[in-house]
DNA sequence: CTGTTAGCGCTTTCAG
DNA sequence: CTGAAAGCGCTAACAG
């Protein structure tokens, strides 16, 4: 491997003026810095970003941890995500935490050995105390993604209760009284925020609180119970909310295995939209997160506290568009 | 930030010392080694990986080459392969490289200068030159993900060939004639194969070659144009071959948007399954690749390179499995 | 069993 | 406009 001093002893110059040269930090007479330019090509040196780092405290990279495997929407969220922070010259780490504390907790130091510039993190259920202490002890820009779970730290996130009181007001127009949620993994804000939008919407449009109604997912096998019970239920529900991404697909398995059609036999409408959602038949209606643009806000957000660490906490919540489609029960449009 | 100098001074020993009993890399008294793992305590200490890795010459870091935001394949690959390597106790560096050989040279550039252990790459169409060039110079352990782009590098794949033109002769075996493919992005060894098998396919089932039954797509709006052109001919198909993932998205959207119905008006089957593809009314016939294992044995092959740089380039075909279902025309099952 | 001493490759004062 | 030299934080001989 070629090192800045072969460049600076093939160039005829110090190794101060060829990492000045690279990095245009100080002005270099024309003549010389042909020359040194001249010898990087020739040798084809490639600086190392491990001693410069060093030298600098700086990495040009960015953390990301997420739950890829157990959530589509995060996947199409960390495409965004690496397009931005790659359009800004800089490096994405990605680490999954498979929804477990333990797991995020050993990623993020993972992280924080390496030094990144800052931390993209979708703070796992149990998360509340170790990880963002650890992290408030490490004073690393941080943005927390998808979930509010903490004040203390920038957020960017969707909005989730009003929009799923709208999907609950939608089907009590229609003349459901008996709406069941499918909620999504326990004790993550976004659950308990779409809960809270559930009741909200269920009071308001005069239907009466049944927590039999909220089933309690979990990984996969428990949603499709869950699933399943609600359908179990003495008083069956008319109308299904499937609270995330992937519950969806566990649901509409779960009614093709029961023969049940939508939406005459149960309507449905869904937290999260798909590519193919109107490829289904019914067509799929749903409430659509704007992933690209909670990407791209979380990306600039977390620049920014880069840039300036002092900045006051900012939590933002990304509208979501209703994507009206069939299966509610409308005949749409 | 707590240096192991200040975990030194605190436990009353040298640098070296403390850098042993974190490593482990030679005996220390068990009384010393309390001291100092008491010091690593108290402090918070974290080690500085760039140090580290600087003094190493090894990062524990590999980096990720592909193209997610056109491939859920690849996210889906992504997913495999973090956990992998997270197991093994290494990071994973992620990037785009959007097809574009320009930022895929970009990028392995990029992770190069972070002093990667080894690359995963999933390379361009166009990149036969500059990027594997670049990679050989650099004598960086490499193995390249489902394209077949080099014979000096170890390569994990799919078998595309025989899948492809198992597709056709279940197609042929069901009375059609006309079998239309609508082909990959242009130039990957991946669609090249694919196009071969279905050629292949096509003879052995009798049927001759007619260049216009097979379209080539590129990006999304180009797929569907082809799709479209395809079922324009004075003579239309009366089955398709989706030839990849996001392509059969597109496929069942113009399907659609034709009111074309499926498999009365036209069989579909697909290369690539999807986790939704039995809720899709016929429920879709494909072939499936083992993402799991292509991913978990790049990694292996991958590590085993690293430690062992002279071993001779293999290239890994992993077999796909036919998920037989409706879309056919079969009513199977 | 432990400490000293060189680096690893780059950046950045401080002089000139 | 350019060079010398002192680190950045850690590892790894080399001595004891």
């Amino acid at each position: 491997m070629v090192t800045m001093a072969d460049v600076a002893r093939l160039a005829g110059v110090s190794a101060a003026t060829v990492s000045h040269v690279i990095n245009g930090t100080r002005a270099v007479r024309p003549a010389t810095a042909q020359r040194v330019l001249a010898a990087v090509e020739r040798t084809g040196y490639t600086p190392n970003t491990l001693a410069r780092g060093l030298a600098r405290a700086r990495t040009q990279s960015i953390g990301l941890a997420l739950s890829g495997v157990r959530n589509p929407f995060f996947m199409e969220l960390v495409g965004t995500i690496e397009a931005q922070v790659g359009r800004a010259g800089l490096v994405l780490l990605l680490g999954d935490t498979g929804e477990d504390p333990q797991q995020e907790l050993r990623l993020v130091q993972a992280f924080v050995q390496r030094r990144v510039d800052g931390l993209l993190l979708a703070p796992t259920a149990g998360a509340g105390d170790r990880v963002l202490r650890y992290l408030a002890a490490q004073s690393l820009p941080v943005v927390l993604l998808d979930r509010f779970a903490s004040t203390a730290l920038d957020v960017v996130g969707t909005e989730n209760e009003e929009a799923t009181a709208g999907l609950v007001e939608h089907l009590a127009a229609l003349g459901h009284r008996r709406i069941g949620l499918v909620a999504g993994f326990p004790g993550l804000s976004t659950t308990v925020e779409r809960i809270r939008g559930y009741r909200v919407g269920m009071l308001r449009s005069g239907l009466g609180e049944d927590a039999k109604l909220v089933a309690h997912s979990g990984w996969r096998a428990a949603t499709r119970g869950a699933t399943r019970a609600l359908l179990d239920l003495p008083e069956p529900p008319t109308a299904l909310i499937s609270g995330a991404n992937h519950i969806t697909i566990d649901v509409l398995h779960v009614l093709a295995e029961r023969g049940l059609r939508i939406p005459d036999d149960v309507a449905l409408v869904a937290f999260d939209d798909f590519d193919w959602a109107d490829l289904l038949v019914p067509r799929l209606t749903a409430v659509a997160q704007q992933t690209a643009l909670i990407g791209a806000r979380a990306v600039e957000l977390l620049l920014a506290r880069i840039e300036d660490p002092t900045l006051p906490p900012r939590q933002e919540r990304i509208p979501t568009t209703f994507v009206h489609r069939d299966s509610c029960g409308c005949r749409a449009r």
